[in-house]
DNA sequence: CGTCTTGTCTTGACGGATTCAAGACAAGAC
DNA sequence: GTCTTGTCTTGAATCCGTCAAGACAAGACG
């Protein structure tokens, strides 16, 4: 664990589902030479680490969050492309045993719902 | 409805869950000439038109399918990143009630299962 | 007809996000 | 004290998709 890693490891647990853009941003303001290899590179590495996960809704820049091994889900924004935390409205593992999966072995059901925020609503309804 | 237009939408038929360099080189078999930009306009014309819909899973690059309307939902293999169709377990419109929407107007519930295809299984597992 | 308008297509350059590749560096192993 | 290994920096490169400008074809309208 090394001083990028730890920073990097701090920004994704205070900005949930940051991009690696803002991510990069946020961890220069402690350690301002910082490389963005060095943030992709232990964003890859806390991934595989298991202490973040990332998400990549369509249209978005990939995503991180410290929220991990709760298989909770997230609602999209069309408008804005903000995310958002639901829990998992079936239970724990929630759709993981679909009609027919092909002979794959499967491991994560990932669900995304989309829609507007209350913003983007407010906004084109005024 | 023109004659790129015709053979994307054809090329997307023929090859469910095709990335867009795949269908540029299907499309250019009848139409060798086609632009590639011709390509992309088209897809976003009949993706606009709800002719096909695109997917875009962590990854790939964004693919298409000629299936719409029927609320499938996708496996994905995370080795070789091929695609298949799952039908909704739950119902019509599964998980479209999460416990807490955020004030979010939802419109599409879009479900990805992860794992690995037999291909890659027996692959890794000789 | 002849010209105008409109939308599609071609061409080529551009952009953002991510990865690749090479070397510099630092800390632990022996 | 030197070797080894893994991480970090730097800068170029790649991939996917978009932008922008002009060419072109077909229908509308006089
Ligand atoms: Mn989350
Ligand atoms: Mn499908
Ligand atoms: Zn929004
Ligand atoms: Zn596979």
């Amino acid at each position: 664990m090394t001083r990028p890693r730890l920073e990097v490891l701090a920004a994704v647990h205070d900005h949930p589902h940051a991009d690696t853009a803002t991510l990069l941003r946020v961890v220069r303001e402690p350690l301002p030479a910082v490389s963005h290899q060095a943030v992709y590179d232990s964003l890859h590495t806390l991934t595989d680490a298991g202490l973040v996960r990332a998400i990549q809704p369509a249209g978005s820049a990939t995503r991180y969050e410290a929220r991990v091994g709760d298989n909770h889900h997230h609602v999209v924004c069309r408008g804005c492309g903000v995310v958002a935390d639901v829990d998992c409205a079936v239970g724990e593992t929630p759709c993981l045993h679909p009609s027919d999966a092909h002979g794959f072995a499967l491991d994560e059901a990932e669900v995304v719902y989309w829609g507007r925020c209350p913003q983007c609503l407010a906004a084109t309804t005024p």
